[in-house]
DNA sequence: TATGAATGAGCGTTCATTCAT
DNA sequence: TATGAATGAACGCTCATTCAT
């Protein structure tokens, strides 16, 4: 009995999502709206916010979801091998965090959790790709003489610092996966420096 | 006449600003308010306005000039030679970034420019962080294989990610500092890894 | 020019009073909704409220200009003579506080002013109620030996008490303005006591 | 069988309401929620519903029961013999009337039952006020030439009067009980008219 | 009786930004 | 430039009450 009672508000909940899921189809995450979520899934206004503090939260259940399955196929993919590799093989990720400005902004607030019991699904997602990435780097062998979590903590805050200079006008002639390999490259395989020339005209120098 | 006309644009322009300040200085940036700023400067909520394009421009103008006083005095300081004490230089930077959520947030959200004729203050302080912290790493002679402002977008992107972090109670025991410098030591002197005991609990040692 | 801005400013209010008083016309008091009367009067939400703290707000000017033009009548009018007299005269007054439940209730609540900075319309109403019943009071010469203020003030006690009972199922029989008289009779002309045939069947007593 | 489910059933409503009380004794009656109760209760919300029929029910239960106990102990005492005496005999009442806003427009909104199948607590309450106010006056021989009941009646107004501008700021300065005395001398004594100095600031009499 | 998820309908808020004067 | 009333478009909240189980 308890159960069924428990059933039928999961099955709201899932009414929710989907109607959520739908919505974001059509307009983007950016375009939903409270409203059209209650309205499109039949519930009362009030309902929503029983099941979700209130619309970030709903968000992070979106949004957390997609990073769990495109981490999970990162994950059962193949390893890279080389810091190109890791670039490329960030694509998914980086695509889904880059699909929005909005989206980029919202996953950055939530990527680390305000406090324990506070922990979302953005805020673990992050936890799933540190693991992820050490154990890709761990299995590659990238210096080995590095905690392969400290790589993966820079491979994340590389990532981010590409995604971040991708919505810049100003920097946007660079494909953020050509500059996130340079990045990479240089973290990664620090005994194979990035290639130079790639860098633009640079003024000589005494140690060049 | 014109001249009479500018100097009280400039006196309107001065005292919101000076108006803002006092604000911030009581509620902090998050707690500034457009009514209040132009409540305490006396003027009209519209002039405000056509002194500023919006609220953020504003923003940018108090946490720019901010983050302008805190480069010069970066530049005007000795250079450090060690990945440590790049870390602990770069500490008045880190404070006023982390001074609130708020303002980190902004400061990312206009570290880089959404056009080229959009360059406000914040994304030029940034271009001046990566001239000095890449004028530093030249001098120091980290790295001498890669570009300094390659290392010095780096430099950037583990200073945010350590920023990012400290905002999450999950990785509050680690201090910022000791976080970043990890990072640095493992992105500039990549031949001297990262002592992995540092992660845990840290007996002192000879060589600190 | 000031004088202009603030005529746009006392036309949207009149607008909203005006749309308000439309839809009560519709509506009543109680199906008075904020929406329909923003959409009434061709504002903005964010509008109504920049005039009114709230609901209430907006109630108390309807009302109490209601209340107002009922007693300008009142005091233009005849002064009652006798007791009977100033029940009926209280009428037009008894019949728009009791119109509606909600209106009794509304009016009420706000007939005195929680502080002296939130006398509001209806405070001010019953302020001249008070006044013009006691000029009645004092003109016809009721009980020269009481202050006519302490005399008008038992005149709405009693007023009030009649209206308050006449929205119990349970004393509707009783018209209210009979049950008023017999409280005005008793209270302005003590010495001529009420017909106690009218009262219904009474125990016998020692003194009767 | 019948009678153990009586017994769960009558406990569990005497566990709501010492919750009830609990929570009134903290927050004051206007902060009491029916989430709250049932959550101290122990019980489910719907449980709630199928022992009061809705929350002013249990209000009813809750206030009916103290003016019940302040009304045995009115009838149990003394006689008042004189109008000031009533006044200062009613305090209890009055007290636990104005000891909330929201007690008070709660007891007024319920003085009168709505239907005669619907007469709750309080309104039982008010009729027993009603009686024993009767008794007093009857035997204390006020306005012999009135009927009991109309008196009391009438005492009931002016008290809700003097309550109701004991909540306006406006009022403040002047005691409930002077006021109340004020108006039973005058309604219960004509004969003795107020003094009206009293109105004002007032020396000491002989004949106080 | 007991359960507790769902209801619901409107209120009030937010506050940067615009625009007619 | 200056004014300040008006905008707007959601969001979040309230919380007693209902109802299917």
């Amino acid at each position: 009995m308890a159960k069924l009672v428990q059933k039928r508000s999961i099955k709201t909940r899932e009414r929710l999502i989907s109607a959520a899921e739908a919505i974001v189809a059509q307009n983007g995450y950016n375009g939903l709206r409270v409203e059209e979520v209650v309205l499109r899934a039949g519930v009362a206004k009030g309902t929503f916010f029983s099941h979700f503090k209130d619309k970030d939260a709903l968000m992070e259940v979106l949004l957390g979801g997609q990073m769990d399955r495109v981490l999970d196929d990162m994950a059962a993919g193949p390893v890279p091998t080389r810091a190109a590799e890791v670039a490329s093989h960030l694509r998914p990720l980086v695509d889904l965090m880059t699909c929005e400005r909005y989206v980029f902004d919202l996953i950055i607030r939530h990527s680390g959790a305000a406090a324990i019991e506070e922990i979302g699904e953005i805020a673990m997602a992050f936890g799933k790709f540190q693991a992820v990435v050490a154990q890709w780097l761990n299995q590659a062998g990238f210096r080995p003489s590095i905690d392969p979590h400290l790589l993966a903590e820079g491979v994340q805050a590389f990532a981010v610092q590409a995604m971040a200079l991708n919505f810049c006008a100003i920097n946007g002639e660079r494909p953020l996966e050509e500059r996130l390999t340079d990045y990479l490259i240089a973290w990664l395989e620090p005994e194979k420096p990035v290639d130079q020339s790639r860098l633009g005209p640079r003024p000589p120098k005494a140690e060049d």
